[in-house]
DNA sequence: TTGCAAAACGACACCAGTGTCGATATAATG
DNA sequence: CATTATATCGACACTGGTGTCGTTTTGCAA
């Protein structure tokens, strides 16, 4: 119900099929999700489809770009009332409450697909590089930051701790796409990890 | 050229179709390699490959299996020639020489394919965790006993140490799959978690 | 109301990949 | 050498997914 429409009802259809096709590719995954599933999803037709996102490929990508900015406003929120340098550290990895849990972005098993499959692209590869230079920096920033104000030990380079958190974060997610969350036992090794930060920065409390 | 042959034959001309996959999947990767890719890397037709494997899937799970048996038979090796269980961890870590290097399973990101879009499969997801499950049971048996002779502390749990390493290793092995080597910095990150491993169970001396 | 631009529709042609099956070729056997 | 079992072949039918495009519908403006 509506051509020719305000660009908000534009803006608001767009939305409402992403809405949809991230619940198809939770479900389905990246590879295995069709047009067809989204269609159906969206109650939407092929044709109304296709006049938003040219294909798969693209779609995902607008769910990737959406993420991306919901984090960054995050990130933003924080900065200002936060504490000490740990404290934004662990925010940034458990989300608002800074402590591990068990959530974790269900989304997160079809991105892993979407970039492995894909590393052959060299579109989609020069693009997963850029993310992983943004996630990166993002961290490396901070441990530099948290190092010169004396609060982190410099014992160790900040781009190699800011490479082995994403490690481990990569890891998680991956053991966690495959296994119930019962048998990775996701709190406890965060909690592990979390030590070993401590150790690495020379962080005594975790307060 | 050759029906009604020997067994000998039959097992050779298996093994050089699996070679020939290997090599495809290794290329384009699980998902995006076709069952013609492989016909023509083997130089065998359609019906004679179906002749050997059923589908792509059957036929990555061979090269699972082959892997598996190679690993268990190195693995074997090793348990003599060992001084120490730290040595027989880095051994088990980072292969023959057991030092951290650059070089990694070919293979591995076609694994991960495979395991992370077959996860609403309950066949192959349950073949993943019992592959999981045995890695897990490899390193945890191997810290126990360490810890059981003294050389390693008890500080932390065998269980939890063994699933961080999975997890270090997996992490790793996803970032290899899709960013270049130079960018993942393999060795220093191995180094840095090879000290972590120090930590954990309290060992001084890397030999 | 009426006219129209364009949003939404869904049938269609197309393609790539799959697994099958009858035909063919040939290594072993007597 | 003739026979035969069967390994190998490749054409074929089928399927599922894609992107297009002419048609229909409908919200808005005149």
């Amino acid at each position: 119900m509506s051509p020719r429409v305000s660009k908000e009802h534009l803006k608001q259809r767009r939305a409402d099929i992403m809405k949809a096709a991230r619940n198809v590719f939770i479900e389905h995954g990246y590879e295995h999700t069709t047009m067809k599933h989204v269609m159906e999803a969206a109650g939407v037709s092929r044709g109304g489809l296709y006049q938003y996102f040219s294909n798969k490929e693209d779609l995902f990508e607008a769910l990737l770009e959406e993420g991306l900015t919901d984090e960054a406003g995050a990130t933003e929120d924080s900065l200002g009332k936060v504490e000490s340098y740990w404290a934004l550290l662990m925010q940034l990895l458990f989300g608002e409450d800074g402590s591990p849990d068990t959530e974790m972005d269900p989304l997160a098993p079809s991105k892993l697909e979407f970039f492995i499959t894909g590393r052959n692209d060299e579109r989609r590869r020069a693009y997963g590089e850029k993310r992983y230079e943004m996630g990166l920096r993002m961290y490396e920033e901070l441990i530099k930051a948290g190092q010169r104000s004396g609060e982190f030990s410099d014992r160790y380079e900040s781009n190699l701790i800011a490479r082995s958190i994403i490690t481990f974060v990569d890891g998680l997610a991956l053991d966690h796409a495959m296994l119930p969350e019962e048998k990775v036992k996701l709190k406890e090794q965060s909690a592990m990890f979390v030590e070993y930060l401590k150790m690495a920065l020379d962080v005594s409390s975790s307060r």
